[in-house]
DNA sequence: GCCGTTTTCGGCCCGACTGTTTTCAGTCG
């Protein structure tokens, strides 16, 4: 599939010819870049059935782009792409993950000080150097350290999200080879923590030579770093490293176990079996005479140290073990309790497709009810809608929700927080929307306590349901705005609003800890996808793997109720 | 470079914030 790869390098002819002062172009390329990430069709299919002329057939490409795709498709280069790059050889996707640099900057930065990549901007930075530059001050300096700082919090981290597609991809064509009886990826993927650092396969095979083969020639392999009869490792052409491990079956369990981690949960379970005078490794159970005491399944192991079995989520040493010796832990959340999906755009705001077709996907994903969210208020560029629009949509929404059977559509909205904490859109309609979500969309920086005050007077709008991404962190890029979060979640508690765990996979906010937080003060959890597109919509799971993470149980979370179920509970609040 | 329910040429979602300036360019959403 090319889609992805053509929309990145259109994505960085945006840049280019931003950086160039060009008016339009950047906007038709950015355009056809996210039209082409969310495109369900493989553009080289499109290309080879009906060329150019099928390719201009796609909104946002023209004669122009369509061109640019044949040459991409049949050279594998896009020669504007490739003179732009030996004009300004700046390394983009170094600096995607630091925050407030553009390509306005980087192309003064390239000019001026030969800048190419995050690297040679640090020393910059650091050297003082920026600061001499015109439009450029001690402010920026320091701001543009912080960012990098920042961005490498998270280096050499990939979003779950991210990875998550391509790791089912290979777990499936790994189970494909013939003699494997089980493939499982351990790590902090299993954990289903928010970013992964690389991905842990294991295998139990009759023989592992044709696994290990398999694996080290998979078409995504960028390079094989090692190859053996028990390992193999390889650096995947999106960067990240996967290790393939074949164990024998007898220590399958164990070492699962032992691979899952996370690191403390395991050190804990150790010092468990030392007391009882026994061993654990990633071999399986051992007594003090070596006998081998479990270690075929997780749940062998577990139980012989005199604990419950429990969800990899929950394995981070934050009290779960206790627990589990006592027998007391809460039953998280399963993926199947949830039936709905509170958040998702529209071609009415910015999203890709129509309520009709994003109901069908959710249907086809099993979900019962969904809300539709489009943009309301100062987001203009979001294409938020205006009154007129509203109403035009909830009579598109209640046509498309009589004509589907299966699945119930909410008349949903999600409207900006004004900085003093009223809402963008007069109470009169609020009131008319089945479910309103409440954002912060602007005014990020403001004092903790101000924008502490800010949520809270939104909260206490009866019209307002949820608040979405109630942090407003984006993972790698930002961190959240300055909140007081202990009050959020008391206020929270006292005016009955939602939080939203957005399961969009840069932000998953609210995020693992401030889940457990949340529940503990008895406030109630949402899932939304905020998907823009269908293809998102899979994303749920992303946000229920935190959740399980924070302990959350199906009684916590509304998107567990029925549709009738949580009407009246979104009533109780009114 | 794309697009057309007034247009095949002449438009192209825009407002807030920041840091640099002294009137505005760059970034973000």
């Amino acid at each position: 599939m090319l889609n992805l790869k053509i929309a990145k390098i259109f994505y960085e002819i945006s840049e280019f010819y931003t950086m160039r002062d060009d008016q339009f172009r950047p906007r038709a390329y950015e355009r056809a870049a996210r039209l082409i990430e969310s495109m369900e069709e493989d553009l080289e299919d499109i290309y080879k059935k009906g060329g150019v002329k099928a390719l201009t057939q796609v909104p946002g490409i023209g004669k122009g782009l369509a061109e640019h795709i044949e040459e991409y498709v049949k050279t594998g280069k896009i020669k504007v792409f490739e003179k732009l790059k030996k004009a300004a050889p700046i390394d983009l996707e170094s600096f995607s993950a630091v925050e407030g640099v553009g390509p306005k900057m980087l192309m003064a930065l390239w000019e001026n000080l030969k800048i190419k990549n995050v690297k040679d901007l640090e020393k910059a930075a650091r050297g003082r150097n920026i600061r001499t530059l015109p439009r450029f001050g001690e402010k920026t300096e320091k701001n543009i350290l912080r960012s990098i700082e920042l961005s490498r919090e998270h280096r050499g981290r990939f979003l779950l999200g991210y990875v998550s597609p391509i790791v089912s991809q290979m777990e499936k064509n790994l189970a494909s080879v013939s003699g494997v009886r089980k493939i499982l990826t351990c790590g902090s993927f299993r954990r289903g923590k928010e970013t992964i650092g690389d991905i842990d396969i294991f295998a139990e095979a009759e023989k592992s030579k044709e696994i290990m083969e398999y694996f080290v020639s998979m078409p995504n392999v960028e390079k094989v770093i090692a190859k053996g009869e028990t390992k193999s490792s390889a650096r995947l052409d999106i960067g990240i490293d996967a290790d393939l491990r074949v164990v024998p079956e007898k220590s399958f369990g164990a070492a699962t176990q032992y691979f899952t981690g996370s690191k403390d949960h395991n050190i804990e379970l150790r010092k468990i079996a030392i007391k009882k005078g026994w061993k654990l490794n990633e071999y399986g159970l051992y007594d003090r005479n070596n006998k081998f005491i479990a270690g075929r399944t997780e749940e062998g192991i577990y139980k012989k140290l005199g604990l419950d079995w429990m969800p990899p989520e929950m394995r981070e040493n934050r009290g779960e073990i206790e627990l589990a010796q006592k027998h007391k832990l809460p039953s998280v959340i399963s993926y199947d309790d949830v039936i709905s999906d509170l958040q998702m755009h529209t071609t009415y705001s910015d999203g890709a497709h129509t309520i009709e077709e994003m109901a069908e996907t959710a249907t086809r994903l099993g979900r019962k009810y969904i809300a539709i969210t489009d943009h309301v208020g100062h987001l203009k560029i979001a294409g938020a809608m205006d009154v007129r629009t509203i109403e035009r949509q909830w009579r598109e929404i209640e046509k498309v929700d009589s004509k589907m059977k299966k699945i119930r559509i909410l008349k949903g909205c999600e409207v900006d927080i004004n900085p003093d904490g009223t809402i963008a859109l007069p109470d009169k309609y609020l009131a008319k929307f089945d479910i309103v979500l409440g954002s912060i969309h602007s005014n990020f920086k403001m004092s903790r306590v101000e924008m502490t005050k800010r949520l809270i007077r939104a909260m206490e709008n009866p019209h307002v349901d949820i608040i979405s991404h109630p942090t407003g962190r984006v993972i790698h890029k930002r961190s959240g705005y300055e909140l007081d979060m202990e009050k959020i979640f008391r206020a929270a508690a006292r005016t009955k609003t939602i939080l939203e765990v957005n399961c969009y996979p840069d932000r998953l906010d609210l995020n693992d800890m401030n889940i457990r937080r949340a529940i503990e003060h008895g406030v109630k959890i949402s899932f939304g996808t905020d998907s823009h597109s269908k293809m998102q919509l899979h994303n749920l799971s992303l946000g229920i793997a935190q959740a399980r993470r924070g302990w959350a149980t199906k009684k916590d979370v509304v998107n567990c109720l029925s549709a009738e179920q949580f009407f009246s509970f979104l009533k109780d609040k009114k």
